[in-house]
RNA sequence: GGCGCCAUCGUCUAGUCUGGUCUAGGACACAAGCUUUUCAAGCUUGGUACCCGGGUUCGAAUCCCGGUGGCGCUACCA
């Protein structure tokens, strides 16, 4: 693919969020192929904030979009820097930016580059490439009201444009600045995913550059800083698609060579509408909370719209970049497969080395005991789908006895009258046991009593394990007996016998 | 309404550019079986897809045309 990395030309791309609330998960996917593509090209990869929308910016915005990408470990070379504090995770290094993070094109937040925008803005208003427009947001949507009903396309009508472009015109009354995009010919550009793409300029609207508030729009910021940043590749979500033309045009006006451009499928819900709330968690640090690895996280996000091969569904962050081909990904959009997440995840989590899969479940646990996490994790980890499953998953180890509804003692294929019987002897049998207390032994001392007394392996060792349990479904209760010990093990039974006399 | 994008199992996808090896492959989910005290894991097996209609061709999932459907955009939001 000759058309994306020019010898000549370094590629540097850039991962533009607005701090309006949480990454979404579709943001982390966008931000992702961007570093995906940087890396596997040895270029560069940016993140500049996008805050020109002032009603719409929260605090702590852009502190949490950092956060989440530190933790997703998608470093950027260029671009804002926190105050260092104790991150999430200490081991995923941010950024080699530079100096202050400012890099050499900074600063990386467009509303510390307000004069930059100014600049350009007027200088198109001297080229006669835009031009003042004073109607007012009423005038505005009547005009588009009457449209609708006469079932034209919505634009701008223009009034404005006719005026002479003087500071007189606008002298006491409230102003936007807009793009004067020609009436007459196509804009064509080529987009790495979908090819080649034309679109009638007289259906283009004179897009609004200048907010009233002195900000710029998206698309004036956006076109600005991508040129004095250097981007060379925009890798962006597919509803940006429709406004490209008008990015085109700016560059035009402004005299400067476009980047190429790519633009990414959307993420969808089940019912195939773009990715919202609605249909479950979208934010990234929803899935963080509830134990979502990131290796899977990223894994998984990866293969929304991308598949290197055919038969491989587990890649790491490196293989990724290895395999990384923009000209690869689908045109179509993806529904999120949540299942699909969830065995991804668990089965990061079954491949996990134990201690370090203990470090990230210590929140999950109510204990600090490090070497009991140890037993339980070992225990639960090929069963997890997610390390919030933990705490559920073992809080029976954690309370003096569990209780549950004395039926689910009674195992199917005996009566219910055997069981009370059944364990008193298992009880007599373990007080007076006095092998090694592991789950080895204890499972073949147990398995060769239960011979012995020719029973079925069955009707004990169900009462056993939900005896210990408290559960219809759990490890087996040799390791439970193990990690309780003696004394528990043999309470949790004599509170069993007497709740099975009842039966 | 206008403009644009898209279209392979329920879902993610491989295959489409360079037509035959595709009676369409993999994965998730589902079902059955093995193992087993239960669950999980693992292994084995199974069902389900080329949106529709034309055309080109000896031959089309693949190329062309026309429908249909879905989605996106249509803001002084990004």
């Amino acid at each position: 693919m000759q058309m994306i990395a020019k010898a000549t030309e370094k590629v540097r791309v850039r991962f533009p969020p607005s701090p309006t609330g949480f990454l979404h998960i579709g943001s982390l996917r966008t931000a992702l192929y961007n570093y995906l593509f940087a890396r596997k090209h040895g270029g560069e990869f940016i993140l500049r904030i996008e805050d020109t929308d002032r009603a719409r910016s929260v605090p702590g915005g852009v502190e949490s979009i950092i956060r989440t990408l530190e933790w997703a470990g998608i470093e950027y070379d260029e671009g804002p820097q926190l105050a260092p504090s104790p991150g999430l995770r200490p081991s995923s290094p941010l950024g080699r930016g530079e100096g202050e993070g400012k890099g050499e094109h900074g600063p990386y937040v467009q509303s510390e580059r307000l004069d930059i925008y100014k600049k350009y803005a007027e200088q198109l208003i001297k080229k006669s490439k835009a031009y003042y427009c004073t109607c007012t947001p009423q005038r505005l949507e009547e005009l588009r009201q009457a449209q609708m009903e006469r079932k034209e396309p919505t634009r701008y009508d223009g009034q404005c444009r006719k005026l002479s472009n003087s500071k007189l015109q606008i002298a006491n009354s409230s102003y936007v600045i807009r793009l004067k995009v020609p009436r007459t010919g196509k804009t064509k550009f080529e987009d790495i995913i979908h090819g080649k793409l034309e679109f009638e300029n007289k259906l283009i609207d004179d897009q609004v550059l200048m907010k009233s508030d002195g900000y710029p729009t998206y698309h004036l910021a956006n076109v600005v800083d991508d040129h004095l940043m250097k981007i060379s590749h925009v890798i962006r979500g597919e509803e940006w698609l429709s406004s490209n033309p008008k990015h085109i045009l700016l560059y035009k006006a402004l005299g400067w060579k476009p980047p190429q451009f790519a633009h990414l499928p959307l993420l969808l819900n089940s019912d195939h509408s773009k990715l919202s709330k609605r249909q479950g968690d979208v934010a990234v640090e929803d899935y963080i909370k509830k134990g979502y690895l990131r290796e899977a996280l990223i894994n998984f996000v990866a293969l929304l719209g991308f598949n290197p091969r055919a038969d491989k569904e587990l890649y790491t962050i490196d293989e990724l970049i290895d395999e990384f081909d923009l000209a690869k990904v689908n045109k179509s959009g993806a529904v999120v497969n949540f299942e699909k997440l969830d065995w991804m995840n668990g089965s990061y989590i079954r491949h996990m080395p134990l201690d370090e899969l203990v470090t990230l479940t210590m929140p999950f646990l109510p204990t600090d005991d490090m070497k009991l996490a140890r037993k339980v994790v070992a225990l639960e980890q090929e069963r997890l789908k997610k390390l919030s499953d933990l705490s559920e998953a073992t809080e029976f180890f954690f309370v003096e006895i569990p209780h549950y509804e004395p039926e689910i003692l009674i195992w199917k294929k005996s009566p219910k009258e055997s069981v009370a019987p059944n364990l008193q002897a298992l009880h007599d049998f373990l007080s007076d046991y006095d092998g090694t207390w592991d789950a080895n032994a204890l499972e073949s001392a147990i398995k060769l009593w239960i011979e012995q007394k020719s029973r079925g392996v069955g009707e004990i060792l169900w009462p056993m394990r939900v005896a210990l349990s408290g559960r219809l479904a759990s490890p087996p209760p040799f390791d439970i007996a193990a990690i309780l010990g003696k004394t528990r093990t043999l309470a949790r039974l004599e509170y069993a016998i007497k709740l099975a006399k009842k039966l």
